[in-house]
DNA sequence: CTATTATATCAGTACATTATGATATGTCAA
DNA sequence: TTGACATATCATAATGTACTGATATAATAG
């Protein structure tokens, strides 16, 4: 990840056709939680909104790292952004990425010692 | 992915303590949607339990390749398998898995153009 | 306008994941 | 047994993704 050319563009609201199902998109969708770092940004917006400089501070790993994930998930419509001021406040796009982190909560607590035991993962 | 040395093995049952969350284990857990062929067997999968031959003609694909893909489903939980004579059939592991295939469509689709335009993932 | 702080972008490199093809293992039927 | 089919594993090559550090853009204060 990370090899940001182009900035993710606002797009037409209800322009998407009830998606047929294509399973590259939702694997691209998917692969936003896919990654460590990701994953820990959006657990601190779950707490409410945060300026990029907060999610600095609380993840404690470089900006241009943090700048660059939080454009990816912007992209894949995790979180949506809102310029306050100096500062650009991040918060979550959508009220269903909060379900399905707590549904994965589920399935991972039934099977983390296999998740952690995998050897091609992460 | 792909690489695999050892086999899944099976664990003890309710022998996660309520998993405090560790992102590296979400992320890695995430990972397992985040592959179009993964998404596509989950997807036949969510029909009902399928041999392996089954999903290689499903998928059209080199069995060798739907093998590993299944393993690495199998480690994060997303499938388990029985087998039935030279057969070994696989099903999804977990109800919660279609909820969360669910909810991530209503967000996907929300967010279809962006997605497809993202130059990182995917 | 200039300096300062906040955020974003990018090239290069390091690293991780995926595909392929060959081969091994397991099961059954004859 | 042996042969045939079903599935799994592995090494290697190809590809994709992440991190780093330098730099660019944006907004504000002085």
């Amino acid at each position: 990840m990370v090899r940001a050319q182009v900035q993710p563009q606002p797009v037409s609201p209800a322009s998407a056709p009830e998606a047929e199902f294509s399973s590259a998109l939702y694997a691209r969708f998917f692969s936003g939680l896919a990654d460590e770092t990701r994953l820990r940004i959006v657990r601190l917006l779950l707490d409410g909104p945060r300026s990029v400089g907060e999610l600095v501070a609380g993840l404690g790993i470089a900006q241009s790292r943090v700048s660059n994930h939080l454009s990816c998930l912007k992209w894949c419509g995790y979180v949506r952004t809102q310029r306050s001021g100096k500062y650009v406040i991040y918060e979550l796009g959508d009220p269903r990425i909060a379900e399905m982190v707590a549904l994965a909560q589920g399935v991972v607590a039934r099977n983390a010692a296999h998740i952690e035991a995998c050897t091609r993962l992460g």
